[in-house]
DNA sequence: CCAGCTGCTGAACAAGCGTTTAGTATATTG
DNA sequence: CAATATACTAAACGCTTGTTCAGCAGCTGG
């Protein structure tokens, strides 16, 4: 039997089984025995941890918030590697064990206009308008005519490699997000941000 | 007895108000019987004439992709206001009926990573593929170093505004495809696209 | 020592699911 | 005209769903 400070108690084993499958076929068509045959335990036990379905359902929502709210938090304590051209999302990504449901999880929320989804939207916009404003006060960017509007352009920019990344890989045919394809996106962006889209000065350095 | 091609008919409207409840709340969580009561019809009627869920589900893709194969043959074939500055998304809603059902349907099938979703993806990237080369023949834009992934920024951060378009609205205060929101984006972008986020200079050249 | 927790199971529950079936009315065909 | 096919419904089918319940094992406090 597992103590009740052991880090993997079964009430843990069950959310987090329960956000992989949810993150993969989202949770309407997860049923409650499969996420106890998931983390072998019985359908009773899912029930007697958190009260019903929908209650494991806003514990994962929860869980997830609370490691967006950590990113966050040490991002903005300057503890992420966010040097130019970086986007948040790779560097999201690289702070999380690799394969994790999470990204999946968030393209979920934010696909269902879920509100744990609209709140994790607004901490992100929160975090990229606080990043702009410090490129903008070290003269690194402009802060545009409408800066609430670029902030959201970049940052909506940024998002759609977590949130499109199996279509741009599929265009593409290189994962946006490993190592190749975020290299070429990268440079393209920067290339963009730098002369725009309609510069002539296309000399490649 | 109705015409095969009569839009009227009560499998057209089956078919619709299946779109309508899937795009809202996911096929997973619409039930036979509500869609048949939508429909004010028996839910035995629906199964008659798709044979089953999944087969109504299918026929709603194909529905949706049949929608969207018009809206692409119109704009290469000169038929929609393509002009400058404007962005494919703002054009498909403005073609397509008010409060159609249709974009969050595409967004449920893009984030959902389904293969109908994609194939949609593909075509739109094709139709922005060709609309770039158009400008670059024109001199009108530059090619950039890897013009694949400058198409596909352009064209996902056009499609972003279909898919974040609440949580845009949210953060702006403003709808991103209303007719403020569309203006005060459209000026950012090409702002962006104009001068790069770095320029110093605030005029257009 | 034992009373009372907590974690946990297996079996059972009512409700709701997608689907089937039998049948009726209406239209088309030969 | 009878025969056949189509559009449609009401009722019922078997199955799966989320949830409940009675009970068991092992820890903990008095």
């Amino acid at each position: 039997m597992r103590s009740a400070h052991d880090d993997r108690t079964a009430r843990a084993v069950i959310r987090d089984r329960a956000l992989e499958l949810f993150a993969a076929r989202g949770p309407d068509s997860v049923t409650v025995r499969q996420i106890a045959s998931a983390a072998e335990v019985s359908p009773g036990l899912v029930i007697h941890h958190f009260g019903s379905k929908e209650g494991l359902r806003s514990a994962v929502d929860e869980h997830v918030a609370g490691v967006f709210d950590g990113l966050f938090a040490r991002a903005e304590a300057g503890g992420l590697d966010m040097s130019d051209g970086r986007s948040f999302a790779e560097t999201l990504l690289e702070n999380l064990p690799p394969g994790s449901p999470i990204p999946g999880y968030l393209r979920r929320l934010l696909l269902a206009g879920d509100a744990a989804g609209t709140a994790i939207f607004r901490r992100w916009f929160a975090a990229g308008a606080a990043a702009a404003d410090a490129l903008v006060a070290r003269g690194l960017m402009a802060p545009g005519r409408d800066p609430v509007v670029r902030t959201a352009f970049v940052m909506a920019g940024d998002l759609m490699l977590l949130l499109l990344r199996d279509q741009l890989a599929d265009v593409l045919g290189v994962d946006p997000l490993g190592a190749e394809g975020a290299a070429r996106w990268a440079e393209e962006v920067l290339d963009i941000y730098r002369n725009g889209l309609f510069g002539t000065e296309g000399e490649t350095s």
